[in-house]
Parts: structure tokens; C-alpha cells; sequence
DNA sequence: AATGAATGAGTCTTCATTCAT
DNA sequence: TATGAATGAAGACTCATTCAT
């Protein structure tokens, strides 16, 4: 109930940080799979092989560890996004499609955390802003920085749909992986085309 | 492996017609909500102002009122879909973009429901083909009425990427509505573009 | 919890006794099959092909049901009993043995209800003198027909204890058919044994 | 198929032993008096001075814990049954016969339970053949140990009587407290007959 | 009489969280 | 710090029984 989640205390050995990513990795695994209703913290401390005293020292609550895992979600992402934004000046706009492209399928597995938990951590949500508009506005900056005249508006306009469109990969990967065929190909195909529009001089 | 969920008993008598409707009502709000996972049957039935026992009568668990609801939006979006490509023929891309996109926003509490139950309940996922291939088969047939030149694989593949791109819809429509400015006038336009070269001949 | 169940409505009609006869029928395999507190009046409607209601209508509770149900094994066994004793006189111990034994093999379906019901129903456990005891005094009017010098007292010590043994009958006969091996024969010897002791002059 | 009811966890410190022995105390004597179905988890805690959780900490269903203690039961049998064979050897019928009506007598508590179970509980029932046949076979042993010479197929089927016999006990034995006279004598010598004819050289 | 919808108390079971050891 | 036992509110689901049609 409670918006405020207490925040992860901060591990000071070395032994200690070990234990957080191990839990990080083992809710963050149990999360994308059940979902975060579903997801336990009972089996999250058994999949890090601690017990459920040692998880609750780290993540004062469920929510703590959520929040915990979102912030690495976009942690990453901001990274990755930040490197693209430096060499996109002068890209071709069907590389900077490929790179975005890629960037949400080699994020894959911490996207389907993230998804996990974006509708259903209360303090997630109502920080709402800040996650998604961060994202939003990275990739913005990445168009701007492969065509600097673009207007900040019609910047954040395209990186708002952009964001919608890569953010569908995951799917269209796994749906590949059943067997589908060109899914991927004609996703950077209609973002190729968008950038071209975007981005011409 | 037999995870059939019990499926919903049909009534019988015109005050439990009456009933069904409005429990699913109740159960699309509260799933759209909430999630399927934090989605209670006590607060489903509340809302629907009936008793827990009246919910059970006709829906035996929780899975059955999900897949229920499901099934309703599966109808209803193939419904719309069955009349946009009877009407496809010599359309201009630019209209037909924006058919699809408005279909989206129009059943917009459907798609809500259907996104917080997708990833969530077993029978549907593991049905997961029908409902989802069905979608996108019915968007294939929209882009074959369009240009029946297309080829089949290519219609498949094409269809697959739109459908995910106008399941973002709900997310632009809201984010305008939270002060954003143009984000589904930047999707009619991807999605023009695209069309227009899927389309051409 | 009101110890005085209400007794089965009369029915007054062929229609009704057919109607009376399924759902005794049904109601004493569900009953026999899942034991009084998990047979479900619902289930038992159904496997007799009536409703709900028309159940209610002549068992106005569960607790009625089970009482007709147990009334009729009483009386049947007592039928059986009294045909016995018309017949015990001058009969040798080994055959009257056998009748005792066949006895509880040709009722066993009655019995399994019967036991199911017993140590669950309050109306029964309430009343419980009469039932088992007319069992058992019925036993002891056949042997003292068998042996009429016995006395009162010692023929009914003796009844209890055959009784108790020839009850565990049904159990040895489905021990049989699980592929045991005579022990419906051992337990005649056993009871040949006993009789020919107790019924010698 | 694969009932396999999750079977009972160990308690890893001091205080759940003693939780552990409470609960199964408990649960021995609800089941007892109310019977598998009846009984309920919540009084079971209740009658051992536990919270409802901590009861589900150690038995995670019903059916474990009635199946655990089933196990008792059939260990503690096993365990009087293997003194009287060790003592078996020259012993007259007669006492023998008393040995094993007393042995039911004593184990009356846990036989009530046993009962209450038996029929009821699925992990029990399909596992019916090891603890039923293992109270047979060693009553059979005790046969043997008795009678060296006893065949194999002779101590079973006799074992199977005999075990089914003395299980009736605790019913005479209430219903001498009820009044009655002589019951247990009239079994002792029905047992005793039948021992002399089976033992005898 | 027959039918089936409505009710809601009561059961089992789960799980986040706290705390003694 | 680490561990695991204790707690109890909360939720899914059941079912005997009643009643309107």
C-alpha cells in the first residue's frame, strides 16, 4: 500500500555484493517468469540459494527488489542507448534501425522483467515518469544526434512510437523461434523506413 | 500437462443472461486494472453486484472468466478486422493505416484486458496460437484484400508487425492524454509508410 | 447440526417412486464411492438425472438422504437375517457359517454405504442403538433358533463378535480380487470354529 | 495419476520438534473424532496451541499430515507386532491370542485414526498395498515364529483373518463401555480357537 | 412439480513479513 | 549476519440450502 518503498541497503563486502546480484539474478528470473503477483519471495531466496532472512536483509520488501530490478533494467538500457546516441551522427538510417533493433533483442531477457513489473509495482508506477520518459527521451536524443535540425517536439514524438515499435522485438523474436519467419526483417524494414522519412535532410 | 481450465457454464434462463454480462463487465475492469494476477473474485463480483457463489455459478474459476474475456476481445477485434477487408479494395494506404490504428483505439478496454490477461493464464497461453495467429490471420487477409498480389508469406510477416505495432495504440493514447502531443499522428504515419510500400505496385 | 433431520417426503405417485429409487440409488454410490462429508448433493442429482430441487424435493437434506440410505441396508439385512433364522434350526455349523459369510458378500454394495454413513451422520450416530443393535440382536435370534438352549446373554456376546467378522467380509473379497488368495475360506474355517463350539450341545 | 501428496517437512530446530509432535497430537485425535473429510486444518492448529501457518509450515496439506500420521500408526503396529514374534515361539494359543487382542486394545487411539484415514486419504489408499500388507505380513510372521512349519500361503490368508479380527477391537471395547458384557472374552476365544487349529501339530 | 439461479458461511491454502536464536 | 519458525490476513473456491419462475 504504501508508495514509498523502503530502497535496497547497500551491501558492504564483498561476500555481500555477491548475494545482491545473485538475488537480483534469481528475481529477476522468477519475476519474468510468473509475473510479479505470482513470483514469490520464498522461491526467489531458493533460486539464489539463500534463506528468506538473507533476502529480506537486502530488499526491505517484494517491492524494494522490484524496484531494485527496474532501475537495472534501465540502468542498461540508458547505457546501451547512450553509446548509440555518440555514433549515430552520420549513420545510415537502416544501421541506426539495426541498432535499435538489436539493442531490444539483446536486452531481451531483462525487458520481460521489466514488463513484469512495470503495471504491477505501485511505486513504479506512480514514479512513472521518470522509467518510461527516460527511455523515451534517450532515444531521442539518439535521433537528434543523427540529424541535430530535428525539432525537439517531432524529436520526442518519434522516439515516443520508435520506443513502442522496438519495444515489440521480444515477441517477434520468440515468435520466430516458433517457427514464423521475416518478423524480425520486416521490423527493421518499417523502422528503416520511418527513420529515412525522419531523419532526410 | 492437461491444464484445461473448467469452461464457463452457459445460462439458462434470461436473469442468468443478464448476469454473465454483467460479471463480464465487472471482470474486464477489474482485470484491466489490476492485472489478472492482483485481480480478486470478490472485488469481480462486487462490482458486477453479485454474490461470490453467483460468480461461481457460471464462471468456475478464475481461468474460465479470463479465458471468457479473452474470447470476447478475440471476437470483437476479429469482427472489425472481417469488415475492414471488406472494405480494403482501392482504399489508399493512408486510409487504411488509419482504419487499423482507429480499431485499436476503439476497443481500447478490450485490448486492455486482453494485454493483462495474455502472459498471465495458462489456457490461454497455451492456446496461444489460435487467438494470437488469429488476430494477425485476419490482418494478412486485410493486406491480401488490399493488394491480392501479395504473397502469402509476405502478408504473414507484414501482418505480424503491424498487428504489435497498433497493440501499442492504448499506450499513445494515453501518454497524449497525460499531456503528450502527436505520438498517434507519428504511428499513422510509420504505419502509412510502411503500407505504402507493402501496398504499391 | 439439528440433530432431528427431517425424514424423506412420501411421494405419492409412480413418477415419484421412480424419481425416490434413482436418487437413493445415486446417493448411495456417490456415497459409498467418496464418503458422506465429500458426496455432494449436486453430484448425486446428476447421477440420478434429476435436479437439484427434485433432490431437495424428497430428501429435504443431505442428513435425510443419508438416513433413508441407512434404513434400507438396515432392513435388508434384517430381511435376510430373518429368512436366516426361519431356516437355522438343525443346520450345521459349516452352513450356517457359509449363509452368515454370503450374506455380507451379496450385500457388500449396501455395506460400503453403509460404513461410509455410520460413523458420519448424526442422525445415525444419535440413534445409534437401534441400528447396529438390530444387527445384532437379529444375529442372536438366529442362533438361538440354531440352538434355542443358548442363553440370552451369550447369544448376544456371540452375535457381536460374528458380526463384527462377517462385516469385514467385503474387504477380504476385494482383497481376492486384487489377487489374494483364500481368505474368504479362512474366514468360514474361523467361523465354523466358533459356531461349532458355541451351537454344540 | 501422480497423486503424490507433498509429504511432510523436518523440522530443523528444537522448538518445531515439539511443533511437530503438538500438531500430530492434534491432528490424531480431530481426525479421530470427526473423520478425514470433517476435520479441519484450522482446528487441528487451534487444539495444538498453533497458528494455522505454522501448522501448514510442517504438513503443507491435509493429506500430508494425515498421511504422516498413518506412518505412525503403522510403525508403532509393526513395532509390537515384531516384539510378539521374538516371543511368539512356544507360546500356547491362548496366549498368543490375548497378545494380539491386547496389542489393538492398547493402540487403540492410533487405530481410531488409522481408520478414520484409511478409506480416505488418496496418498494412503493408493499406496494401500505397503501399509496394508505390512501389518498383514507380520502378523504372519508372528504365525510363523508361532509354527515354524506354517506354510508361507497358509500364514498370509490366516495373517489376513486374523488382522481383520483384531482390528474390531476398539468397537467391542466401547461397546462394553457402553454396557455391554463379555464382548472381548467372546473374542479371545473365537481368536483362540482358531489359533489352536492353526498352530496345533 | 421441476428447474436452476442465488447466497454466503466456511474451508483450504498461500505468503509477505517479523523475530528469536 | 544468517537462519528458519511463527503469524494471520487474504484469496480462491465449495456446497448445502432456499426460492423465484
Amino acid at each position: 500500500m504504501s508508495t514509498e518503498a523502503q530502497t535496497a541497503k547497500e551491501p558492504k563486502r564483498a561476500r555481500g555484493k555477491l548475494r545482491v546480484a545473485a538475488l537480483l539474478d534469481a528475481g529477476s528470473a522468477v519475476f519474468a517468469e510468473k509475473g510479479y503477483e505470482a513470483a514469490t519471495m520464498t522461491e526467489i531466496a531458493q533460486r539464489a540459494g539463500a534463506s528468506i532472512g538473507s533476502l529480506y536483509q537486502f530488499f526491505p520488501s517484494r517491492e524494494a527488489l522490484a524496484e531494485a530490478l527496474f532501475n537495472r533494467y534501465v540502468e542498461r538500457m540508458v547505457g546501451v542507448l547512450e553509446n548509440i546516441a555518440s555514433r549515430a551522427a552520420g549513420l545510415p538510417p537502416a544501421r541506426l534501425a539495426d541498432q535499435l533493433v538489436d539493442l531490444m533483442l539483446d536486452l531481451r531477457a531483462d525487458r520481460d522483467v521489466a514488463m513484469a513489473l512495470f503495471n504491477s509495482v505501485a511505486a513504479i508506477v506512480e514514479s512513472r515518469k521518470p522509467p518510461r520518459y527516460i527511455v523515451r527521451s534517450h532515444v531521442a536524443a539518439v535521433l537528434r544526434a543523427a540529424r541535430p535540425a530535428l525539432g525537439e517536439q517531432q524529436a520526442i514524438a518519434a522516439a515516443m512510437v520508435i520506443t513502442q515499435l522496438i519495444k515489440t522485438m521480444p515477441v517477434l523474436a520468440e515468435a520466430e523461434q516458433q517457427g514464423g519467419r521475416g518478423f524480425i526483417a520486416e521490423a527493421r524494414r518499417m523502422l528503416t523506413l520511418y527513420l529515412e522519412r525522419i531523419l532526410k535532410a
